[in-house]
DNA sequence: CACCCAGTGGGAAACGTTACCCATGGGCGC
DNA sequence: GCGCCCATGGGTAACGTTTCCCACTGGGTG
């Protein structure tokens, strides 16, 4: 069966004529913008809502605003950015503005594809979720469109920043431990070779936190740092490589920079057949679903990512505002959801 | 400090101006369209690449085509669908189109926003991912654009539809738990009131193969079927609801219609001190990366997320190319993961 | 040698909307 | 009573691109 032929869309020239006025009037009415009476006001919505009218977003873009703000996803599969997403629709959803996703596919190359693509379809601002980019290209993309760049630290004169203070994140973690009686603490770390990226990568600033909390427990000497990435296959290589250190070398509690390191280092304990928490004693970052999840239990750093994301949204319609204004750089903290996947250190 | 000023977009009059032709040519040559020869071809690349010239797809889309897929997620914390992204995104990638996403809010109503969101931003197809919409309005979607619907079953002259068979998928489930001599296997559904959706969405139909497949293997007497909803509180409910019963009505096995499903379901068992699979099998649905997790290893249908992305972009870059062609639909099989949350029954 | 056609390039009008500015008319201050 | 200003409405030119069509060239054909 063939489909059946398209219909025309509905334009403002259509409502204009409905209605007996100008386009300009129509345009007025939807924009609210002034010059427009009462009763033009109520002719021209009853003639939109007669024909069943929505403005072309792209036609609107031309002249004016398009109404959507693109938001740069790095990975969709990371159940933190849910959280940051909700944060964002919620603030928007009561203002004329859409957000549309862009998937970042991994990778600093489909990252700028993405962002591209979303500032070449008329975005009026753009969202950037933990961009690995260049601060060059970033600053490139902010001169193009008003944009928040959220979790990453270091600020510009062009961009916003929202982001958790990822040092006392990690000082919380090393904190609940050694409270614990932990000393033997390791930690999980994502790599980072980007010398420019290194200060402002929330990875490096957990690794950074956890050394400088070690210090102020006394603990230097039992700083312990694997090296791998921020993946379940990272965390599985990362607790593997952990528990072959030989008796007092051998951490009694591991701190993973991220739920899904946690998740894969879970996996690399249970299959050396030591239990969790009475043998060792672990702690993820995110605080995800499968966190809070009750078999799992695992003990994590909230960090709010509904909040980050209401802050990245207000942030950027006060820029969209008025993109003149000096940037703004909020930092939240986070705070520690102890659960059962840590307990006191053995012996 | 002061964001430094913008800098005005260079367009395709700047290109023509600068390689010495008219935008026309640029214009041909940017849609490799006939009427170029390869010298002005040579002429009008070079410009572009020495501009930075990027087309406004805003602008194009007044004319043309603006080369963007929209895909409607109706809840990006389900893990399935990612994967179908995946495959959407790994088909479009060596095309010039570009996918967004349009985050469906959940509920009927967000997902109808979200939709025509799309279609006013002028994407040029559409990809539904299991959307709740009436048949009525994906005809008419579907006749404002191009349009795939993926994960519904029922077909329409107006879209092309794919989807997994998930009457083969609970049957897959059933004969696996009846094969370790499982009798009474309850189910946990998604509760579906909607008279007109009830033969269409995948929960309907698993529920259904669920009870044929109880009646191919004679267990008829034992059909036990809790509705609840397909989110982890729902699993947690319909499994306390299932361990309240006595003595040989409680089911020795559950067949959870989702994994999210299963997690509720083995968080209530894990309350209700008894042991999986030693004291009760549990199987879920979709082998989400959850189920794949070691320490949790449920046992899970696989739907092959990859491919039905995959078809559904292939699909819609047909439709697009000819909206004439009748519509198509696409069928694919799932596959059963038994993990270790399934064993024989007791006893 | 007139004619035609293929190949190539460009001019101009769309596409749907908004920004800018001007025209009108009535009320108000002086 | 005269001029001024504000409130209201509309005309028109953008915005950046594509599409439609016409013009020109040169070579082959009748």
């Amino acid at each position: 069966m063939e489909p059946p032929a398209p219909r025309r869309r509905v334009t403002i020239v259509d409502v204009a004529r409905h209605a007996q006025v100008s386009t300009t009037a129509v345009s007025k009415v939807l924009r609210n913008a002034y010059g427009a009476s009462p009763e033009m006001q109520a002719k021209v919505r009853r003639a939109i809502d007669e024909l069943g009218y929505r403005p072309h977003a792209g036609a609107r873009g031309l002249r004016g605003k398009t109404y959507t703000i693109g938001v740069m996803l790095p990975d969709i599969r990371n159940p933190f950015f849910p959280d940051v997403l909700d944060g964002i629709t919620h603030t928007l959803q009561d203002t004329e503005y859409q957000v549309l996703l862009g998937p970042g596919d991994c990778g600093e190359k489909g990252e700028a594809r993405v962002t591209e693509a979303l500032i070449d379809r008329g975005m009026d601002g753009l969202i950037l979720v933990a961009p690995l980019a260049s601060r060059k290209r970033l600053d490139e993309v902010a001169s193009a469109v008003p944009t928040v760049i959220v979790g990453r630290h270091g600020s510009s004169p062009a961009y916003d920043t929202v982001a958790d203070d990822d040092v006392e994140g990690a000082a919380l973690v090393v904190g609940h431990l050694a409270a614990l009686g932990h000393r033997r603490i390791a930690h999980i770390e994502h790599l980072e070779t980007d010398p420019t990226r290194l200060a402002e990568m929330p990875n490096a600033r957990r690794a950074d936190g956890y050394r400088q909390a070690m210090r102020a427990h006394g603990l230097e000497e039992c700083i312990d740092v694997v090296s791998t990435s921020y993946t379940q296959e990272g965390g599985y290589r990362g607790a593997k490589e952990l528990l072959e250190r030989q008796g007092t070398h051998r951490p009694t509690a591991v701190f993973a920079g991220a739920d899904v390191v946690a998740m894969g280092a879970l996996e690399a304990i249970t299959e050396a057949g030591l239990s969790v928490p009475d043998d060792i004693s672990v702690a993820g970052y995110d605080n995800t679903t499968f966190a809070a999840f009750g078999p799992v239990s695992l003990t994590s750093v909230d960090q709010a990512g509904h909040e980050i994301g209401r802050n990245a949204a207000r942030l950027l319609l006060e820029r969209i505002a008025d993109r003149h204004r000096p940037s703004v750089q909020v930092r939240l903290s986070p705070t520690l959801v102890p659960r059962r996947t840590t307990a006191r250190a053995p012996e």
